[in-house]
DNA sequence: AAAAAGAGTTGATTAATATCAAGCGGAGTT
DNA sequence: AACTCCGCTTGATATTAATCAACTCTTTTT
């Protein structure tokens, strides 16, 4: 069957094995999409209709400020959920947009399908409780971060817990996702090598 | 019954009516006790062991850097839960404190016993599920200030948001809060007053 | 009642980070 | 191949907020 990485994601987050026959109707209920780098999943300005599980690919969650600063607030590479919660639960507008950094493969839930799925495949509410916990903990992480720490802290905080995005995505979008401008986060950098 | 207000909140949040043998079940699950001010509910290094529910007081929940300076995460007040879930849920020992602000009274629940209510109280699981939603948000919302705003906005969004923080909590708590020093703070505000 | 501790304000100085500006080199475009 | 754009670095300067210190006014403790 495609999209294996699904499977394995609800298993290992569910705590449980799906029967084929649960993970085809999960399949039938999403729908496959692509985007091309730089391509919007979200606008500032639109309710968030979907929450896309990442196949492969690269997507950034950002707020752009009133001087058109660019703020990212989270990064999400394959086998990471990618949408403005927030939107999407209280059929607001979203202040953010979502686009993708790479060329991308997501598949796309509507908010009615996920919860369909929530009420009627077992594997799927444990899976989304245990979401949820994680997002609060790694945002409260990032909080105390942000509250607590300096850059250069912060820096290497990220350096330790997820040194997959400094591969894989551009300094500049670290920088603002750490909070600071790309100057400050050159040196730091820079700094930090010399030890 | 005594406690009406744990009852009130969670009909509020699980969008459902507890039966009296329902809330009379959850009564039993947990321990009333009162904190006097400055009393701690979790010290840094513990595995925290309870959630528990405000009934009356107020609480925050911080860290210490290794310069001895205070940070704090959560404030809370009546009718909110408080706990390090991160610690609760992950077993691991926190690395932040809880203090009461005020002489307080919560109703405490360990973990175990909230699990079993989650399982059994058909109204438990929907009011967690909105809570962590609601948690995520926030501290989303949070991650957001602390990322792109500057100190005074943050300030005018709490004074926005959560005005009865700014009634019940000292300023020098607010200022830990909002990630400034106290006299950064006193500024922010005399600043603020001229307008 | 006196003393001590805590909370808030204000001023002077310092440190951290942002901003502005220039230049380099690689990736993508025509 | 030439050109342009983008990402990154580096330097000089400006801004923001932290730090240090002093003082007032409450509140708490002795």
């Amino acid at each position: 069957m495609p999209y294996e990485s699904l499977r394995t994601y609800i298993n290992q987050y569910s705590g449980s094995e799906l029967t084929d026959e649960e993970f085809a109707r999960i399949l039938e209920a999403c729908t496959p999409r692509k985007y091309r780098k730089k391509q919007y999943l979200l606008q500032a300005g639109e309710v968030c209709k979907y929450v896309a599980f990442v196949i492969s690919g690269a997507f950034r969650m950002y707020s752009v400020d009133d001087k058109g600063v660019e703020h990212i607030l989270h990064l999400s590479i394959e086998n990471w959920w990618v949408a403005d919660r927030e939107s999407a639960l209280m059929l607001t507008p979203s202040r953010y947009n979502i686009d993708a950094v790479e060329d991308s493969e997501v598949l796309l839930f509507t908010s009615e399908k996920m919860q369909d799925l929530v009420a009627t495949v077992p594997a799927m509410p444990k899976m989304m409780a245990r979401l949820d916990q994680r997002n609060f903990i790694a945002s409260q992480k990032r909080l105390h971060a942000s509250i607590s720490l300096t850059a250069e802290e912060r820096y290497l905080e990220l350096l330790n817990n997820n040194p997959v995005f400094l591969q894989r995505f551009p300094q500049n979008m670290i920088a603002s996702y750490l909070g600071v401008t790309p100057e400050t986060l050159s040196r730091i950098r820079k700094k930090a090598l010399q030890k």
